[in-house]
DNA sequence: TTGATACATATCTATTTGATATATATACTA
DNA sequence: TAGTATATATATCAAATAGATATGTATCAA
């Protein structure tokens, strides 16, 4: 069994948002969704292209002046139903993730206890980033007056981004006092 | 800049503990690397082809009567070098986790409130497996005396699954109450 | 007028993923 | 005893993804 395309549900969505671009999806992603899910170029414009050859999206050409020429895209009913029955889906494994700081901390033995604090003080400082910046994209969403039916389910995600990353400050902290006892004994 | 290629130095790592074919890395990443790196075969013995190439690993081939032959490959003084000179770069970004149940979340506005919540418990009981798995994992390393220099850098890694996983338990029932509160709304 | 930035699409290489092919030997099981 | 599952072990392939770059127009500021 392959696994299932999760791009083409994650712009089918995108095209339930108000997102109609390729490039609209790609600043969008980068900049809100970021905390869940990345995709390239050279992923978002095949795949647009092939959900209008299955018909799960329509494009229309538009020239503006002054800017170059765009395709936008739209969903259509059975992309709409495509995108449905895909949310009803039951999860079907937990995903890992590929974290480079516990590699280095998985082997770590060969190396000095000083300086794998510092790897640990460098991760805590870019969590405590992401943290704010989390902390950011929710004020300014609950703060915007125009809530749209999306709203709740947005907050609800960011949360998990917040929630999961000042556990993640903790363990650091944590971590770096474990270190030091080791390095008394 | 390219990317580093993190798969080397993870193969490098495992190349000190005491794995010494592919199959044999490939078992432990399966079994107790999995909370936070997965590899392949596909990247694992071009990887060991190339390290040889490098310098940083020798490989005996030894014929084992009853198995099939194996190749053992041992890190090089320039492969330790590799290492620990990685071991020192700091981090350089943060890793972003791909989480499908998120991306189902996000868009959930187009579906029936108690579908979403069945994702939600779906998930929620998938991490509470994960906390086991990995409390299980951990009981045994600290029960089995024959403790080595690598130990509570192992334990380390570990809690760090444990505390996130926790953190996401917690966001997971959070989140069902929020929903419903909503729907009464 | 040079450079930076925003808009917009497209493509390319390298890596990763996930599956499968190919062997041999052991252990169990019907 | 024949068949099946599992463990050991290496290798390869197609498809997906990542990350970078190419191409072009227009705007704005230094």
């Amino acid at each position: 069994m392959a696994k299932e395309n999760y791009t083409q549900y994650a712009i089918l969505g995108l095209l339930t948002t108000g997102y109609h671009t390729g490039y609209a999806m790609k600043q969008m992603i980068d900049g809100s969704l970021n905390h869940f899910w990345k995709i390239s170029y050279g992923q978002i414009y095949p795949t647009l292209k092939r959900l209008v050859e299955q018909g799960f999206a329509e494009v229309k050409l538009s020239s503006q002046e002054g800017k170059p020429d765009k395709k936008e895209y739209f969903i259509t009913p059975t992309g709409e139903e495509t995108l449905r029955n895909w949310l009803q889906q039951p999860i079907q494994e937990l995903p890992i993730e590929k974290n480079d700081l516990l590699l280095k901390l998985f082997f770590s033995r060969h190396q000095d206890t000083y300086n794998t604090i510092d790897l640990l003080d460098t991760y805590h400082s870019k969590l405590s980033e992401r943290y704010n910046t989390y902390a950011g994209i929710k004020e300014m969403i609950l703060s915007d007056l125009c809530d749209q039916g999306d709203t709740p389910f947005w907050i609800i995600t960011l949360d998990y981004g917040l929630c999961t990353t000042e556990a993640a400050m903790d363990w650091c902290v944590k971590t770096k006092e474990t270190l030091l006892n080791l390095k008394e004994e």
